[in-house]
DNA sequence: GAGTGGTCTAGACCACTGA
DNA sequence: CAGTGGTCTAGACCACTCG
């Protein structure tokens, strides 16, 4: 792989020597990044097998061992699934299992029941300033606005506003929205060729304003979470800004440390 | 280990057939519960080195790289830790470096200062029940309850009411809280052998009452973040239920995906 | 230089899946 | 049954730390 020669072991670190004063890396971590160009790529789509570790490893010119130290971090990282007797997997948004891998929200109860969506609004726009610098667009790029509900038991709990490239979404319309099966992302994933691969929140409390609070149906003023979700695409590349308010009243929204 | 013929490879896998009809369990699968019986044992204390990768090895009749797939996975879980030629080490949190590793608030604008802590109340009580069922105590067992608040930059941004079980803290006063050094975990691990593994959270939004109000210095009704966590220890055993509630005008939580 | 963790290989065998 | 991922071993060598 990468500029190796063919011979066996001591030649893998030998890669060090050929450069100027580059930083030391692994090979596991060069199939690594191999691995995800492909997937960046699409070479293999979501929900699709990738090579068997023995192919791959005999494609890379490593042992397997090597191929699969790759995939077990690509694992971890949930860009991959493994699946022992089948292959290993793209990981993908558009499946009933990992349904809201993304929302941390849950009813106090207990039972996590499904979702009623409602799309308020879906537009394009001159990106404002604040989300444009978030999402890294130029100031004046066009973004996707989407505005939605999401109920549980009938009642509205969540409303987010939500910002996309527009430039990455062509032709995305509140129809397409609607008649989507499924979590928002696989969506993203089979009709956009975007992948959410990771996100990161801000999380605040706020008194509700009028307009949330009618579409809330609580009373202004009540205190609600507000989620500020920037998702994330390959080479950590903002592709979706969302800001989310959450009513607590019997939902919570759930956190693991470690 | 474990009742094994101390012969190489195939005798791995012959522990399946000693048993009855029992669970497969890998072989670093079973390395690693021997490790965790050891740091819950406190053979190794937290801070200090556990033996090397070869005397680990050797002590449980298994290749080095089984005891590194179990070293590896406890480095995952954030029990160990390790740092290439010095050794692997117990985690701790009495360390500068991961200094609230467990607080998930930071400055909006970025840098993270150090919190000013001022213990308001220590006592001892019978535990309401509530309090008794998330710490799986018996009605009426004693708990300690402390209450304090965390500054940045001399304001009061977080007000904590912290319960634990009596029977583990005995001797716990808000002395030893004020004049103890670093992170209240750290005093725990150095002066009750009680070790936080890891923690679930629940963040909701909530109006400040009265009693919030005064100690954050803020107007009563003001949105706040309430972040209810409780702490496990080894085997997953609830040892501190703490109930906070974070002013979010000029700090958020933050939070990964993935 | 000795001792530690980190990488890589080669090969054996096991567990699971599906044709 | 063949093919996949999962476990385990043995041995070589590299990178880092510290005396």
């Amino acid at each position: 792989m990468v500029a190796s020669p063919p011979s066996s072991n001591p030649a893998a670190h030998a890669r060090l020597a050929d450069l100027d004063a580059p930083a030391f890396s692994p090979l596991y971590q060069q199939i690594k990044t191999l691995i995800v160009r492909s997937l960046q790529a699409a070479e293999w789509k979501p929900g699709e097998a990738i090579p068997s570790e023995i192919e791959l490893a005999s494609r890379f010119k490593v042992s397997q061992g090597t191929v699969r130290k790759a995939i077990d971090e690509l694992a971890t990282e949930n860009l991959l699934v493994r699946r022992q007797g089948k292959g290993t997997f793209v990981a993908t948004h558009a499946e009933q299992n990992v349904q809201f891998r993304f929302l941390r929200l849950t009813p106090d109860g207990g039972e996590a029941a499904g979702a009623q969506r409602r799309f308020i609004d879906c537009r394009r726009l001159r990106a404002p300033s604040d989300i444009a610098r978030a999402l890294n667009l130029k100031p004046g790029d066009t973004v996707v606005q989407v505005r939605r509900v999401l109920s549980f038991r009938g009642s509205p709990v969540v409303l987010d506003d939500i910002w996309l490239p527009g430039q990455l979404f062509k032709g995305l319309t509140a129809e397409k929205l609607s008649e989507y099966r499924g979590p928002m992302y696989g969506l993203f994933e089979t009709e956009f060729g975007v992948r959410m691969i990771r996100a990161e929140e801000k999380i605040r409390a706020v008194a509700a304003d009028d307009g949330a609070a009618q579409l809330l149906d609580i009373a202004m003023g009540t205190a609600l979470l507000s989620v500020e979700r920037l998702s994330l695409t390959y080479d950590d590349k903002p592709v979706e800004l969302r800001r989310g308010l959450y009513n607590t009243m019997s939902h919570h929204y759930r956190n693991e440390l470690s």
